[in-house]
DNA sequence: CAGGATCCACACGGATACTG
DNA sequence: CAGTATCCGTGTGGATCCTG
């Protein structure tokens, strides 16, 4: 437990979010919700429209930041899986969180 | 209630998403959390670094996408205060369970 | 005070080709 | 299969100046 006053915790905001911006990054997250484990072909297949290229860099980021990680299978051809960390998988809650209030939406836009 | 496929699910989700995006909505939201009330030169006091440019810009997507609420006090100078819409206040538990997730950082980061 | 307008740079991201 | 490497366009965002 640290000295916390309001701006040394706003900044840890920022520095949380900085982890999670990048357009990809939560969506390659919501497939990996819940325990579960993908393969990189999987990841491609799963999100329509990203490239190799940043799925590449930003399961890398992603890996370096300590939200996933990625296991590699010495074997031809190779296989690589990816899964949340334990710290990755901290943020299911606020994934969860996320997917209930994308569900309210219909409920609530028109009460202002 | 519409038929919902995991199809549209995965849709729908990257949707909300793209109303999360850029730089700096969600610090602007975090500074709007809990039914706070800011002024325009309240926020770009808040948050360090950010442009005029940016903080219009940022707001007026969120106002578009119906997250936030512009009011305007008819005056000289000029008033304007943003709020949470309903469906913004929504937002608010999963903005909470991002801040957890980012204080259980030290304690999970090991665990691999 | 709360912005709009303008100019500009670079980083982000897309497409394609290639490799262990 | 799971990536790199390269080239390239665009959008995002910064700085500055101006206005009701």
């Amino acid at each position: 437990m640290t000295t916390y006053t309001p701006d040394t915790a706003a900044s840890g905001v920022e520095n949380i979010l900085k982890l999670l911006e990048g357009r990809w990054k939560l969506i390659i997250l919501f497939h990996l919700f819940d325990g579960k484990v993908q393969r990189f072909s999987d990841l491609e297949r799963l999100i329509s429209g990203i490239s190799q290229k940043m799925l590449a860099q930003q399961l890398r980021q992603l890996e370096a930041d300590g939200i996933v990680s990625r296991t590699v299978y010495p074997q031809v051809p190779p296989k690589v899986e990816y899964r949340l960390t334990a710290w990755g998988q901290a943020l299911c809650p606020a994934l969860d969180a996320l997917l209930k209030w994308a569900e309210q939406r219909d409920s609530l836009l028109g009460c202002s």
